[in-house]
DNA sequence: GCCCCTGCTGGGAGCGCTCTCACACCGCCG
DNA sequence: CGGCGGTGTGAGAGCGCTCCCAGCAGGGGC
């Protein structure tokens, strides 16, 4: 009786002959079983529990031209990954709802320009059936690259112009959720609100400055100052307004870590929050709204759905079964209401 | 002149056509042109430029075994991935050198135990060549489960128990760089040294808390006082030892996180640093330090150089050519110094 | 001038799987 | 009782590639 449990990996093959059926049978049941008849079915099972078989994955890709594989497409100059916790927790989603697919998650890290020719190489070569990058910044040459290789592609964060056959992108009402933040400023009796901008190359900023100024038309644009997303030039920034405006009553901070950075230089001006300046962010980032203090005023939005979301557009994309392109998706943000604002 | 540049992928066999060759000289000059004489290596090389033609990787991945893919693993009770820059950095590393070694990164999120199925699943499935986990946690069954999949393994970060046939793993002299803290501030006079120590069940925390006692022998044990790797939890723990100590001249703290909460701390209660408590962390991680005031001097380990020592490790262990097994790796790391301490 | 050896090249098998077809079998209706 | 449709099953042809091995030059030694 061989029962080879070690050695070479068990083939369809040798469960088939195990079983006493054709190999054809043995793939059937294995793909779900549909058409085999009963008695059938679990004696291959049956052979497969015993050997231990597993498929080959490269020969099932061969034939059937799929890869069960999605690259995630992460470009290097954001050197916010290191900082937001941001990616992380997007890619989080998209890990999950890829596993809900069979679906694995290849990690391609672009190194600037210079590695655009190893991308492209890569996305044309077939080992992923589509890609969801992030392109956020406008400058970036990836989206066009990307593009070209005509691999289905899921944008995460609205690229800076949408082409009306371009791939669909996922992005939270970002416009929207600023509106919402400087409304509730407003609605609070707040008369001098000042904006904290993100960085001018990233649409998301972008989006934020302008759901601000829908709100407050004919704002001072002095008003308005640049940061970059991090606590740093949050801080810095906040000195700078304070500077401009020693009589401001209300800042909107482009997102929670440039909140924290204001919130710091007020602490250290004595300015006392929420009494003397309103403060609201942007992301309801867990691990950075715990550090705050007082608690962050700020605008939620879903990142981890988000990356799920990019994914099921993805299988949208992916599945051929015709029906309508998806579209893109603006996911809603709401105002999470706590001590600072 | 037939020059089907769209439509459906060229094969090999078109490129041994164009060429007029055959399948398998057009095979060698794809795969390097060793033993194929210059004119027909320059005759394929025109047909590959010509088609646009690009390897099936699945094929390939069939007959020679090896998928040119490695899977990374990241167990996700660690929180400390959307806080904490360091495995981002890390992974950055692998990256790169996978990308030098022509290999894919899978990135395999483990999502608690009722994952272990799909994740021994997945690496007994032969999708990947090899695997780079990160195991530091007392509690994870997940090396066990690894080490089962029989898939070569190279862990980053001291696993609990070394079992004297494991996996390599590479990390830092955790325990020699919090001597050279200590060590550090025992020699700029200050006596009264306390600790705030990281997570119990990392070894990195164990270690490094073992260094601090390599240089105090005789620490009073209510010095070392316990965090969690974050900037909360090191000005909490920063109070309670104010409390407990009021007199005490310096703090190492476990990591750079760790160092900012005291700092935090410290500056709130009025105490001067570094002329009243001097402060050491650890970790010296970018974006980080860069928030300390003052300026926060820390152990320096590099960690994207660990990331690529783990690929080279690995690569070492996939090379069927013979050699010894690579043993594990403990980096070297350095003080550097800056207005803190 | 012959033979052997070295160095390239091509033919062909086969990696493990899916999927199309042809065929066998059963039950049912006429 | 014969024919017909439906359902299951198996044989076999590839998917695109690598690699073994046979074969065929060409050059040098005797």
């Amino acid at each position: 009786m061989p029962d080879p449990i070690t050695g070479p990996r068990p083939t369809l093959e040798a469960v088939a002959a195990r079983a006493g059926v054709s190999r054809a049978t043995a793939s059937r049941v294995v793909n779900g079983g549909a058409g085999v008849r009963a008695p059938l079915v679990d004696k291959v099972r049956r052979a497969v529990e015993e050997l231990g078989y597993v498929p080959n994955h490269a020969a099932r890709t061969l034939v059937t031209r799929r890869n069960g594989a999605v690259a995630v497409i992460i470009a290097e100059p954001e050197f916010r990954i290191f900082s937001d916790p941001f990616f992380a927790q997007q890619v989080r989603g998209i890990s999950r709802e890829l596993t809900a697919n069979d679906s694995q998650l290849v990690l391609l890290w672009v190194e600037g320009r210079g590695d655009h020719d190893r991308i492209a190489r890569y996305l044309g070569g077939g080992h992923v059936d589509g890609a969801l990058a992030f392109s956020v910044h406008n400058d970036d040459e990836l989206p066009a690259l990307i593009e070209k290789s005509r691999i289905p592609t899921v944008f995460g964060g609205r690229p800076v112009e949408e082409r009306s056959l371009a791939a669909p992108y996922v992005d939270c009402d970002n416009r929207g959720g600023a509106r919402q933040a400087v409304q509730h400023l407003v609605s609070q009796g707040r008369r001098r609100i000042a904006h904290i901008a993100g960085p001018p190359d990233l649409t998301a900023a972008i989006d934020r400055v302008d759901g601000y100024r829908d709100v407050l038309i004919d704002a001072d644009p002095s008003m308005v100052c640049q940061g970059d997303f991090t606590e740093k030039g949050g801080a810095l920034a906040m000195a700078e307004l304070l500077e401009r405006h020693p009589d401001l009553d209300a800042v909107f901070a482009a997102n929670d870590l440039t909140a924290l950075g204001a919130l710091r230089t007020l602490r250290e001006r004595g300015v006392r929050v929420p009494e003397d300046v309103a403060v609201v962010g942007f992301d309801d980032m867990a691990s950075v709204v715990e550090q705050a203090d007082p608690a962050l005023t700020t605008v939620h939005q879903d990142i981890e759905g988000m990356g799920r979301l990019m994914v099921k557009l993805l299988m949208r994309l992916l599945d051929e079964t015709g029906g309508p392109a998806p579209a893109s998706v603006i996911t809603p943000t709401s105002l999470i209401h706590r001590a600072s604002a």
